[in-house]
DNA sequence: GCCTTTGTGAAGATAAGCAT
DNA sequence: ATGCTTATCTTCACAAAGGC
């Protein structure tokens, strides 16, 4: 009847040590690996240990090292397919270095994301990678670099912060988006995005917080002047945070400026909102109002039409920031800097050409 | 005297138990 | 009520022991 479930002390190395009669120092190196230890001896111990079936501490481990061997990452929204694959870049880069990855999620609220960082440091993670929901505060990144932890930026960046980030090049994507628009004949184009609206209106591109957003931003509008098209900002929409609100962004611009229309949508959970309002007003994709998503979730090849894309490769970005993070974590000497990811335009049906 | 192998003891954060 | 000691478990720097 020992080997019943009743709860016993956990095997530890001074157990193993005892059972092979050996110091738990010598046990240690065999169990650990590191050191040198005769062979008879280290045959001993293991025979010892698989007798007594040990298993290591890590606890206690991480304790004696100071290292955690844990990564941990903090996502603006984990419902959301661009961070599910930007995490699997993040792990599969970091299991390669013999890392373990813990997942937070801020649901881009500031107050969540503080309180995610406090419990990743607490647990003592070797490395943080953030999404940061806004860049004008960094008050709390600042005490992660202070704590000595390395940090790594993840699709937004903070340049007051001096840390390494890794972004796709959201400026040269929204171009590239927007003129292929306008080169379809499109004139009414607008943009939306799920970042929370800010009272009054967009008056300036300055308070959009989120750099990623900010950035496609001025690239959708320095497009729409160099086209001589008016009042840019105003074709800036933001609030599409859930399907309410998105069918409330759309019903606005569709009174705003009727069909024809070309929306370009900020990621892919709003790209897929704005498919969804317009099914549900009866709009046709892309006779009456052409879209098009950033990022190429699977939902976007399947649909009818199939949505033309800005392909973020964003799974490279999450390897990337995973690797960046576990190079800063060994000390290699290395500038801090901005990697961007190249994005492409994946040209599908989603775009009507206007003649004119 | 040197090299290899093995042992000793401290560090590290926290809480329970004990003494003042 | 307060401070002190001890226990937890592993790793590591250093010390010791044994063989040549």
């Amino acid at each position: 009847m020992e080997d019943s479930a009743a709860p016993k002390r956990s095997v530890t190395v001074a157990d193993v040590a005892r059972a092979a009669k050996v110091s738990k120092a010598t046990a240690a190196r065999v169990l650990g690996g590191y050191g040198v230890v005769s062979d008879a001896i280290k045959e001993q111990v293991m025979a010892a240990a698989a007798a007594l079936e040990y298993r290591p501490n890590e606890l206690a481990r991480s304790m004696s090292t100071g290292r955690s061997g844990i990564i941990g990452v903090v996502v603006g929204d984990i419902e959301n397919a661009f961070f599910s694959l930007a995490v699997r870049g993040i792990s599969d880069a970091a299991r390669l270095a013999g890392f373990n990855v813990i997942i937070a999620n801020s649901g881009e609220q500031l107050d969540a994301e503080k309180s995610a960082v406090d419990l990743l440091i607490g647990k003592r993670v070797d490395g943080l990678i953030v999404t940061p929901a806004r860049c004008d505060s960094i008050e709390h990144l600042q005490h992660v670099r202070r704590a000595g932890v390395p940090l790594v930026l993840f699709d937004r960046s903070i340049p007051e912060l001096d840390v390494d980030a890794v972004t796709g090049d959201d400026r040269d994507a929204a171009i590239a988006a927007t003129r292929h628009l306008i080169g379809q004949g499109h004139r009414r184009l607008a943009y939306v995005s799920a970042m929370e609206a800010l009272d009054g209106g967009l008056t300036d591109i300055a308070q959009i917080s989120n750099s990623a957003v900010r950035e496609r931003v001025e690239g959708f509008v320095s497009v729409l002047r160099e086209t001589a098209l008016p009042n840019p900002l105003h074709y800036v929409r933001l609030g599409a945070t859930d399907q309410q609100q998105t069918d409330e962004v759309i019903r606005r611009l569709l009174q705003d400026a009727p069909p024809p229309i070309a929306l370009l949508a900020s990621d892919s959970l709003v790209g897929l909102r704005i498919f969804k309002s317009l099914q549900s007003l009866g709009l046709s994709v892309p006779n009456d109002v052409s879209m098009i998503s950033f990022l190429d979730a699977d939902w976007a090849s399947v649909t009818v039409p199939s949505i033309t894309v800005v392909d973020q490769r964003v799974y490279e970005m999450g390897k990337l920031a995973g690797e960046r993070l576990v190079a800063r974590i060994e000390r290699k000497p290395l500038a801090v800097e901005r990697l961007q990811v190249a994005t492409s335009l994946v040209i599908r049906s989603s775009v009507a050409t206007i003649d004119r």
